[in-house]
DNA sequence: AACCGTTATATCTTTAAAAAAATAACGAAC
DNA sequence: GTTCGTTATTTTTTTAAAGATATAACGGTT
């Protein structure tokens, strides 16, 4: 069958798109998705969990178990802390870290393009 | 950046892959998931919205919902229901929802693929 | 020692989602 | 007109997630 026939059947008013998201997973849960993505780049931005999760909108102690999270499910930490400290203390992001966002970035990329080639399946004629 | 390196990264012991979900989205919001698909299957096989949500573990409300959705968001109908009759009732789905069936079965393989492929890359040495 | 902003953690409150329960209407069969 | 199992809808209850709040520890700086 034709995708043209199943945009027959959607509302002719509007586009439609095949959306979508992805994870590595870990023994059937979520691992690293693009919420921790980017938490882990306003981390190494700001240098602090705290900022980073206003930044987000997100509560701290939803952050730091996110970030728990990672560390304790990753051989290597990806974020360091230190608490106290001329600043009160801070947080940084690992090089294991930055790999993992570089990965995961080009994964993201490859799977945008696959989404899009399909929404544009979707909607021709 | 070679994938191996991520999976250097990561707890070695087990073996980590790349998944995901997609759907079809119109407005800005879903519209066509995993979820409908497997409902309205479960309805073709019944006859009935109320063995469908049963068979699924799903509330009959929550099916409800579901499928009016569809109803009201499709130009054409996808589910035809009868109140009343001399089995109370029933619901068949119309060759419109078999359509979108078979459409999102084949965009779910072609994303299948996707996904194996880059857990290969990402698992391999 | 006091101050600072952060990390770390527990506890309480609020909110939202899901589930459950209850009720009415429907229409063919008998 | 009674019975039947379903659809349709509202209300209530339960559960889970999120959010807010509170508090302590930390370690440089002053």
């Amino acid at each position: 069958m034709h995708p043209s026939s199943v945009k027959s059947l959607l509302q002719n008013k509007t586009s439609y798109k095949v959306a979508g998201t992805l994870w590595i997973e870990c023994e059937g849960h979520r691992f690293f998705g693009p919420g921790r993505v980017e938490l882990l780049q306003r981390i190494e931005e700001t240098g602090s969990i705290n900022k980073a999760a206003k930044t987000m909108g997100m509560s701290y102690k939803k952050a730091w178990e996110m970030i728990n999270a990672l560390n304790t499910q990753s051989s290597k930490p990806l974020v360091i802390t230190q608490t106290g400290g001329e600043k009160g203390g801070g947080s940084v992001i690992t090089p294991e870290a930055r790999q993992l966002i570089v990965y995961h970035q080009q994964l993201r990329q490859r799977f945008l393009t696959f989404l899009e080639n399909e929404s544009t399946q979707l909607n021709s004629i």
